[in-house]
DNA sequence: AGTCCCCCCATTTTT
DNA sequence: TGGGGGGACT
């Protein structure tokens, strides 16, 4: 058979991965090196050269995005749909398995995804039934934990108690919270993949099975993987299959959630016969850019080193701005948009990338100001909503009325009479019972254990499941949905709340039932009954697995906006890395220790190979943070970068900036744009030198008022910064 | 039961 | 500065 069309379009690095015969095989692939090419490619190569059966492939990603992608290229590249092949993200595809083999795995058979805010609504019920200080052990901190100690593979019973409070406490919540999920068949995202891992050690033959059938294993951004999910790939790669791992150590920015850089290094050991292929050239960015990402780079200790190279010529240099405020760094950036998309070109080809979210703000307020489209990447998704979250917890008490988790959040939404008193009662007999808190209900109501008027109202929502549970039966899952939305109240409850959030909830639920109507599941055979409670259940998974898009796809041209840690694997012609200053990036979280700088690097080299074209880094001198005004210096990370490459921008009238960054401003050549921002009715600007009586020489950082009432905050070379008001400082203008 | 107010907190986020 | 959560008050 002819294969030459699946290599003819690689280079050598490419082709060598794609078509290696070793059993394990190590991709490191720089950034925009064409990483999910040689997945795809490789995965073409094994159906057609190597004629290996689609159902023998397994292929992994971390989300159900990435996971979409791959499958549309490798079909649209084999003009084929291959659906024996297992194409997704690890919790994916370890849910598959568990709802697969559900008993061996000790689950029951109708377990439901508990995501991260279910988790945490019952990690605060079970602190307050353990009576924890919530202010010395907040619930966050024990969710992290169990959470954490998931992600090492670890149950509460294979940890070592040390006698000390913390540990002592996490455990018992942690205990007690296994034990909640068990009774309420409830298993949590950690939990997938712990499990899927036991399913394999506890039950050889269905791990013979599956490693009979998954001749070749391929993981993408393998860099993030960690200890359970490298566990559970080791194991069913076994000893006869084909593995192969592509990733870029240089951008693992996950370690704060588990992920382990080190798998790569353990993945040799583990499989000593490895290969290691590394993808240096790179096809998305100008060389000037990809020589300031090595730079930078180079500075980190513990790399297995890459390079990064490209045909292409040097481009433009990197362009850094000195900002006076967030403001003018907001400003600046719009305005450079604003020229960028004058000139013909498109606003989605630019983005803006920050550290964290906080800052957006002010971008927002200057792009609204400009009248400038834009679309936030993060925030909450479709299925974490309030509003739908309400409506799946009643999809769910349909399937499972001891759903506890769904009855505590739904029980009193809307409003039908049932208090904090009442629900704590519910709670209490449920207690004292071992049973689910539906089922507690309805013993409360059955022997009159509570004043009439709570029993009533608590009749009422169990008549109202009842009621839906048997209307449901009939329709069709969209149906369900819309029957679901029209018959709890919820719509009107959201209208009574009013404004514009209020439509926007109604807006959405109407959104769900559209979403009911096109969800069709690929892992589910055809002729799925549409009426059955497994389609249902399926859809549910769905909601929790895939929390869809952030946004309604609009279709108008806008700027994109995100942190640096959603904008990996993207890539725009235009790039903003806004906020570049100690402090906030690298994050003084992460500051003082060197694994923590380190990954904050790796997360500037993530943003700086995020651009294409054009890269503009900027930093203001002060910003304003949790309400007050700092002082900011420079990152180091700009320093990181060779001077060469940088062209500092400066405004024309701001004559002899003062900058933190001493030991280099000089040996930048500097650009000059107009657009000072100006006191209003006086000759000052902002940047401006200044000299005062008795402070001596400082620069104007920032300004209130206008006219001789106006205040300017001065940062003085001797003294620091001071606010002074104009009509009473006499201020003098430094040519 | 619902509203209002105060206090506390403040990296990054996928599944 | 601003959002969310919890407690207190009506």
């Amino acid at each position: 058979m002819d294969v030459s069309h699946i290599l003819d379009s690689l280079n050598d690095e490419q082709r060598n991965a794609v078509a290696n015969p070793s059993q394990h095989l190590l991709v490191l692939a720089g950034a925009g090196s064409g990483k999910t090419r040689v997945l795809v490619h490789r995965i073409a190569w094994l159906l057609e050269a190597e004629q290996a059966s689609p159902y023998s492939i397994l292929a992994v990603t971390f989300t159900n995005k990435s996971a979409r992608e791959m499958r549309g290229r490798i079909e649209s590249l084999m003009a084929n749909s291959f659906t024996g092949m297992w194409v997704g993200t690890f919790h994916g595809l370890a849910h598959r398995l568990l709802r697969t083999h559900w008993k061996e795995a000790g689950l029951v058979q109708d377990f439901q995804i508990l995501d991260g805010d279910d988790q945490l609504r019952l990690v605060k019920r079970i602190n307050r039934s353990l009576k924890i200080d919530e202010d010395k052990w907040p619930a966050k901190q024990c969710q992290w934990y169990i959470n954490s100690q998931k992600d090492e593979g670890l149950r509460s019973g294979n940890i070592d108690h040390f006698e000390d409070d913390y540990t002592k406490t996490m455990l018992q919540v942690y205990k007690a919270y296994e034990e909640a999920c068990d009774r309420g068949g409830m298993i949590d995202f950690g939990e997938i993949l712990l499990r899927a891992h036991e399913l394999w050690l506890k039950n050889p033959q269905v791990l013979e099975h599956y490693q009979r059938r998954f001749k070749h294993i391929l993981v993408d951004e393998f860099q993030d993987t960690n200890s359970i999910q490298y566990a559970w790939l080791r194991v069913l790669a076994g000893t006869q299959n084909q593995l192969m791992v592509v990733g870029d150590d240089d951008q693992s920015i996950y370690g704060w959630r588990g992920a382990k850089i080190e798998n790569i290094q353990q993945f040799n050991v583990d499989f000593s016969d490895a290969e290691t292929v590394r993808l240096e050239q790179n096809y998305r960015s100008t060389s000037t850019i990809l020589k300031a990402a090595n730079n930078l780079i180079s500075n980190n200790q513990s790399r297995l080193g890459k390079n990064l190279w490209t045909e292409d010529g040097d481009g433009e240099q990197i362009s850094l701005y000195e900002a006076f405020n967030e403001q003018d760094e907001a400003r600046f950036i719009v305005d450079r948009m604003q020229d960028w998309f004058n000139n013909g070109n498109r606003r989605s080809d630019a983005a803006i990338l920050y550290r964290s979210n906080a800052q957006s703000r002010e971008l927002e307020d200057a792009l609204l100001r400009m009248g400038m489209p834009y679309r936030i990447y993060g925030g909450h998704r479709f299925y974490e909503r309030l509003e739908i979250k309400n409506a799946l917890a009643y999809l769910r008490l349909v399937i499972n009325r001891d759903d506890d988790t769904a009855v505590e959040r739904v029980i009193n939404v809307p409003a039908r009479g049932i208090g904090g008193r009442t629900i704590e009662q519910v709670r209490s007999v449920a207690r004292a019972e071992n049973c689910s808190l539906w089922q507690a209900c309805a013993k409360c109501v059955n022997e009159s254990l509570m004043t009439s008027r709570a029993s009533n109202a608590v009749l009422g929502f169990l008549e109202l499941i009842d009621e839906l549970s048997l209307a449901c039966s009939e329709l069709e899952l969209a149906e369900k949905a819309e029957y679901i939305v029209n018959h709890t109240g919820l719509i009107q409850h959201h209208e009574k709340e009013g404004g514009e959030k209020a439509r926007a909830r109604i807006e959405n639920l109407e959104e769900l039932v559209t979403a009911a109507n096109n969800f069709d599941d690929p892992d589910i055979d055809e002729g799925f009954d549409l009426k059955s409670n497994a389609f249902l259940s399926a859809f549910l998974d769905k909601a929790a697995l895939d929390a869809g898009e952030t946004q309604a796809h609009e279709s108008e041209d806008a700027v994109q906006l995100m942190t640096l840690h959603s904008a990996k694997g993207l890539e725009f012609h235009l790039v903003f890395l806004a906020g570049m200053e100690e402090g906030l990036f690298p994050h003084k979280m992460s500051i003082d220790n060197i694994a923590g700088l380190e990954e904050e690097r790796r997360l500037c080299y993530v943003g700086i190979t995020r651009a294409r074209t054009k890269l503009y880094m900027s930093h203001a001198e002060s910003r304003r943070m949790h309400g007050e005004v700092n002082l900011c210096r420079p990152s180091r990370f700009i320093n990181e970068i060779p001077n060469e490459l940088l062209d500092e921008i400066r405004m024309k009238s701001s004559v002899s900036r003062p900058s933190f960054g001493k030991t280099r401003i000089g040996s930048r050549v500097s650009s000059e744009i107009s657009g000072d921002i100006e006191v209003p009715e006086t000759d000052l600007s902002l940047g401006q030198r200044v000299v005062h009586g008795k402070f001596g020489e400082g620069v104007i950082l920032n300004y209130e008022g206008q006219g001789p009432n106006a205040r300017v905050q001065v940062n003085f070379d001797a003294v620091g910064s001071k606010w002074l008001v104009l009509s009473y400082a006499k201020l003098e203008v430094l040519a």
